[in-house]
DNA sequence: TATGAATGAGCCTTCATTCAT
DNA sequence: AATGAATGAAGGCTCATTCAT
């Protein structure tokens, strides 16, 4: 069925329900289904994942990995403006975004619907680069006390960020399908949003 | 169980499924637990609503109503300062999400997992106050023009709006559950994002 | 299928349910057979039953109280010799296993392979007549004095008896394979040997 | 895991097999909880065995025999007592099952719920020592003839013992979950019991 | 000798739905 | 209007078994 020579059949269902469970959430997505897809067994997605909540919480914890982080993440910027540190890293969170468009949507949805995985959230998150994130607080006020910025706290700073761009990819779906969107169409709403998040942003910490 | 009191089942239905396709989606919530909830024969369910789609819809309707008509909803703000007008916006968008915080995560959601419900969206979106738009979209120029607000379009404004406000509600749950939050934490931070979505867009758009 | 007229399939399933548990026992009996036998939609089993295990206690818990509830059983024997109830005894519970061969040996292995259930054997352990009991106890003391019976305790009397019997009609249907036995020589071996377990009893007792 | 003293896996499968049939009887216990056990190949238990009725089979024939060809086991009786030596068959027998208290129920389960080995068990059953049997009916009608036994056939005394004995290693894995005895409790129940089988048949037979 | 991969069959269970009453 | 009974379909999972290596 591939192209490329046969990749390993434990790869393929992995590949499969990866693409299944963003496009259709756990519930709705079947073992029998991903097998079907994959070409192989159904036992065989239970042989190697022995669970159909142990496959997806392998992609499951992949993905929110992935997403969480990329978001401080924050190479080359030693030398940067405080302006161009935050431009660098709202695009760098939108890319990230732009590039694993249902993960959003998957880690909200199947967190608030199974509860349990709120565990493996918990853990994850404490792995976030705290030195980082005090560096920046610490840059803010200085640029706050220099009067380049204006008052503004870093969470509340961040929560936005992620807010804008989180939302874009949450709602782009269903304004798609609604509009009747076109790729072009799309991308373009994507692009120009990428900027206007941006603009948004550096406009509104003016001082 | 009040002969008196008590509502039609048709009505305690509907609440029932109502409650609990927010609270757990449309895959997760069988017409057996509604009926279950409601205290009633499982066929009633049937009976009143013929398929479990069929409830579904007249609940996801109704709520979609609900949250898109209220969006532009602007009464007695006639002689208001357009930076008021859009404070109340925002503010009117946002204690409409406030009142039901569980719908932008079933629309979102359940339009993505099953698309055949576009096309119902499509009208309802048709009937949005075009007339309504279109003055605020001149208010809006002239503000501009007026160099009291600086260069922006209508939709970028709006999508602004809808992204801060909707996102908050989104992420809340899983935020909540994450940091383990009491209700009054919950509440607080609520009222918090109120007034920085305000102030965030108000700050945004200054000249 | 039935000659009488159409008993209620809940009925129906109990009763090819307890024939095929006590033929092969819980783990071999499936739900889908039982309902292939009753002639009926294998759903149906769980809607009257919900689950295998539930249908099995039900049967488990009828069979066993049936089982105990009868060896202490001792009607209008008031005036009898003590050797003449002992006899009333041994045959009025053999009686009972020669009605329901099946019991002892579903009972004991289930007991053991399943042994959640060890709790309801408690619960209904606790409910034999412990007053009786009492009464035979004393009835023994006093012959043992009298000189009419050996020196022997209640307890292990009891064991003895319970022994031969349920030891019979556990090992009767392995040997009635193993000889070839029809049905009128397995008849008269179950005749012959509740004979024997009496008169082996009584024998060994004498003073 | 030692490389030298390591037995056969061939060896080790069947050990293994061997106490978890014992433990939880054919149905419920699987080829892949053996190999697990083992420590080996799941498919290694097929290709030593090819199926899971044959290893069944191999571990109850071998059980089978080692039951029944102890049972009219007399070394070195030739000169005792009919008393005696029918004390010692009996507490020979008893110590056999002593030593394997899970087989009885066993045989007697697998037995009446998988008949396919019954043809098995009858081949087994003719290579009973004969001879033995004749010499002791004729000593038993001897000592019935000298007055030192009451009238009884050897038959019926046989299956006496067998069932005094095997009754007990039936029910007592039952009574000790149910009574939760431990295991000085047991030990000393077992012990008792079989000074008491002794008692009880020798008191019996007396004239 | 030994194993990892793969499969078909079966099991228990749940669900939405229908139908006669 | 309301319900109990009944069903077909599907789902997740386990198991014994086979096969190529």
């Amino acid at each position: 069925m591939d192209i490329k020579g046969e990749q390993s059949l434990e790869q393929a269902i992995l590949e499969v329900a990866e693409k299944l469970f963003l496009e259709k959430g756990f519930a709705l997505t079947s073992t029998t289904e991903i097998a079907k897809e994959v070409g192989c067994n159904q036992a065989l997605v239970h042989y190697y994942f022995r669970t159909k909540d142990n496959l997806f919480n392998v992609i499951f914890e992949q993905k929110f990995k992935l997403l969480f982080q990329g978001i401080f993440e924050m190479k080359n910027t030693g030398e940067m403006k405080f302006q161009d540190k935050l431009k660098y890293i709202i695009e760098s969170h939108f890319d990230l975004l732009r590039k694993n468009p249902g993960i959003p949507a998957l880690i909200l949805n199947e967190l608030s619907r199974r509860p349990e995985q709120i565990d493996t959230l918990r853990e994850k998150l404490h792995e976030l680069p705290e030195k980082l994130i005090l560096e920046l607080n610490e840059e803010l006020q200085k640029e706050i006390e220099n009067g380049n910025v204006r008052e503004i706290s870093l969470i509340d700073l961040m929560v936005t960020i992620l807010s804008l761009n989180i939302a874009l990819f949450i709602m782009l779906p269903v304004v798609e399908k609604a509009l009747q969107w076109d790729v072009s169409q799309k991308e373009f709403m994507i692009s120009h949003r990428r900027a206007e998040n941006v603009d948004f942003i550096l406009k509104s910490i003016r001082p």
